[in-house]
DNA sequence: GAGGATATGCAAGCAACTCGCATTTGTCAA
DNA sequence: TTGACAAATGCGAGTTGCTTGCATATCCTC
């Protein structure tokens, strides 16, 4: 919360109150956040925002490569902090939880496309979809009751 | 458009007009398309539904397994035909350009998904975004012309 | 602290998608 | 072939995620 008033100046934005609890907001919370989310955790500390200036909040960070856009098949974006280390998402169809996976080389297969297709990858998305642990073991016990 | 009957009485769908033209649609076209392309090609083929209908219809197949749903960041849903080989895309962020790609193992990945974090992956989505050959060539051009 | 560029709130608007209900249409059994 | 019924469609209204215009408020520089 100190530092991102020099996040924000350093790609020449103004460090208003709603864009410093916005990026903290994002920088302290390890899932990616939808606006409406976002809205309520500024609520929680007391910041009232505008829906409107969220999304103009968020679609100048997101220019900016402050934050990243993660689709997960929901209709909507989730937002989260750029600074990460690169990973990707395992999202439960059934919960709705989120789990953070790392472990891939997709960077082989950019540098391929790059020099075989002369296609500048700027960025990727890889998701997963399926059924946490949690809920396969849920719908075991279903089975297993009746 | 002769076996669409089959394939819709395979899964207890009734064969209408409607959603044989849609099925037709989409296996003869190699893009993914969002619902106002495919009600556009419906009405190159005379075929008129209403825009209701095709999101009625394109669920329907989607949660049948018959179509695959691809996000490419712009807010709205593309579906393809679900009986192509798996591959993923190259989408150019300047002229909207759609590429397949087909020579990427995340089979491997998934495989150690399960093994290790026992979820269950059912799919996945991988897409690549950046900029297309000719339209870096174009950038050039833009760029020495001046 | 004042001035000017910029950010915000509010309200209206848009696009993708859904829902309820009356009508039409496939399908299957007789 | 026909008739009946479950299911599909069209139409209209509604919801949600997101954008825009404009008046007011705020941040930053000097």
């Amino acid at each position: 919360m100190h530092d991102c008033k020099n996040e924000l100046r350093s790609v020449d934005l103004k460090a208003t109150p709603a864009r410093l609890a916005l990026l903290s907001v994002l920088e302290e919370t390890e899932k990616p956040l939808d606006t409406s989310m976002i809205i309520d955790s500024l609520q929680k500390e007391g910041v009232d925002v505008d829906e409107a200036t969220v999304f103009r909040i968020i679609n100048l960070l997101h220019q900016k490569g402050i934050v990243k856009q993660v689709q997960l098949r929901e209709g909507k974006f989730r937002y989260e902090h750029a600074g990460k280390a690169e990973h990707h998402h395992l999202y439960c169809e059934a919960c709705g939880a989120i789990e953070d996976i790392s472990d891939c080389n997709i960077q082989r297969l950019e540098k391929e496309i790059r020099e075989k297709k002369q296609f500048l990858v700027k960025s990727h998305s890889l998701e997963f979809f399926g059924i946490c642990p949690a809920c396969r073991r849920l719908e075991r016990q279903r089975l297993a009751g009746r």
